[in-house]
DNA sequence: CGTTAATTTGAGACCATTCAATTTCGGTGG
DNA sequence: CCACCGAAATTGAATGGTCTCAAATTAACG
C-alpha cells in the first residue's frame, strides 16, 4: 500500500534492531510472551506448528520485506514457531513503539492491517490446499504462490526463481511426506512444467503448471 | 475486549441492516466486489472455497457474535464465500461507515483487529489440523475447538452443546469424506469420549477429548 | 405420514506412508 | 583442486489409512 514520504519517515525513525540468524534457527518460540515484531530484511523463512508425535507443519512462508509476527502488536502470547529457512537478517522493533505508530498513522495502520489481512486470507487458501487437493494440486499450488509472490515483491525477477526449499519442508508445508514430495516433483518435472534443482526453480509453463495445481492468485489481493 | 459505554454506544449507532438467511444460503461470495461487514446475530455460519473438482473446503464455523467477513473492510474483492449453516440472522454494516468508525474510535479498532488476528490464528491450526493430523484427531480437535468457543461466548454452557453441524460439514471442514467421518465418529463414541445424535453433542470426557485432538486453547487466544 | 436429507454399512481400490537402502549434492578442509 | 563428509534427494517394496461406489437404514421436516 503507498504511504506518503512523511509516513515513511516515520516508519523508518521507529528504533530498530537489526540480527542475523544462522539456517533452521528459531527467531520466535509458541507460548513465549511477544515483545516484538519482526520484518524479514534478508533471506526466507517461514512460520509453523508442531504436533503431538512431532512432526512439522510449516503455515506460510515468508520473503524479504514481510512482516514475521505483525500479529505480536496485539496479541500476549506467540501461538506458533518461526524459523530461518536460510540464513537471514530481520529489523526487530519493540511491539508497543509499532504500536503507538499505528495509533499515529492511519496510512501506516491500514498498510498493515492490509498487510495482516493478506496473511489471513494466505492462511485460508493453505486450508484448502492442504484439505482438499491431492500431492500434485498441492505441490503445484505452492509453487505458484510462491513464484507470483516473488514476483510481486521483485518486479524484474525472471521465471526462473532461487529456491533454497528443501524437499522435507515442502513436505511440511503441503501435509505430505519427503519420498511422496519426491516422487510428486518428479511427475511435475517428467510433464515439463517445472524444472528444480540445485537451488533453483525454473517454470517451464505457467499456465500448465497454474491449472494443474488450481491456482488462481485472487487470494493474494496483489491488485489491492 | 473491554469497550466504554460510549465506544459501544458509537458501534449501536452505525446505521445497519438486519437480514435472514436459511439454510445453505450463500451470503456473499469469492470474486464478488467487497460492499459490507456482517456480523451473525443468531444461528451458525461458515466460510468455504470450492475447488476445481468441485469439492468444498470450509474455513471456519462461526457462532453469534462473530463477524463473518471484517476484512472486507478493507480488502476489495471477497476470496472466500460465507454460507449460512443454519437459518440465521445477520447485521450488516455498510463497510465506508465501519472504516469510518474505526478511523475514530481507537478502542474499537483495537477490538476489531484482535478479532481478525484471532482469525488468522485458528486459520493456522486448521493448516496444522488438516495438514498434519489423521481423521480421529482432526475431528476430536474440531469438537474441543467449537465446544471451547461456545463455552466462552456463553458462559453457562453446559458439557451439552446444540450442534446442528452434519457429519458431510464436518467432513468438509476436516479434509474427510463424509463415509470416513461417520466412521471416525463412531470410534469415538466407542471410546466414551462423546455423545453426538439429534443434533446434541454431549463431551463425556473432555481431558480425553482433548488428548485425541492434540487441542490446546491457547491459539484461541481467549484470556486475551 | 410421506418425502427427502442424513446417517450407516460393506467391500474393494488407491493414494500416500513407512522403512530402509542407495545415490547425489553441497560445503569444507587439506 | 580434490577428497571427504553430512545433508538432501532418490529408489524400492510393503503396508495402511482413507476414498469410492453403492445400497440400506434412520432421522428430520413440512
Amino acid at each position: 500500500m503507498p504511504l506518503s514520504d512523511e509516513d515513511k519517515r516515520a516508519v523508518a525513525d521507529l528504533p530498530w534492531q537489526r540480527r542475523a540468524y544462522g539456517r533452521e534457527a528459531y527467531l520466535a518460540r509458541e507460548g513465549e510472551p511477544t515483545k516484538v515484531c519482526s520484518l524479514l530484511v534478508q533471506g526466507l523463512a517461514f512460520r509453523q506448528k508442531l504436533v503431538s508425535d512431532g512432526s512439522r507443519q510449516i503455515i506460510s512462508f515468508h520473503i524479504r520485506g514481510e512482516f514475521l509476527d505483525l500479529q505480536n502488536c496485539l496479541l500476549k502470547i506467540a501461538d506458533h514457531n518461526v524459523q530461518a529457512l536460510t540464513r537471514c537478517t530481520v529489523a526487530i522493533v519493540n511491539k508497543e513503539a509499532l504500536a503507538q505508530l499505528i495509533g499515529e498513522r492511519p496510512a501506516v495502520r491500514r498498510a498493515m492491517w492490509f498487510d495482516s489481512l493478506v496473511d489471513s486470507s494466505i492462511f485460508r487458501e493453505w486450508v484448502v490446499n492442504v484439505g482438499r487437493r491431492d500431492a500434485r494440486q498441492r505441490i503445484a499450488h505452492l509453487l505458484c504462490e510462491l513464484a507470483a509472490r516473488l514476483k510481486a515483491a521483485d518486479q524484474n525477477e525472471m521465471p526462473i526463481y532461487d529456491f533454497p526449499i528443501t524437499q522435507e519442508q515442502i513436505a511440511d508445508a503441503t501435509g505430505l511426506t519427503a519420498v511422496h514430495t519426491n516422487r510428486t516433483l518428479q511427475t511435475l518435472r517428467k510433464s515439463g512444467l517445472i524444472s528444480l534443482s540445485a537451488s533453483k526453480l525454473v517454470i517451464l509453463d505457467w499456465d500448465a503448471l497454474a491449472e494443474a495445481g488450481d491456482f488462481s492468485e485472487r487470494y493474494l489481493h496483489h491488485s489491492v
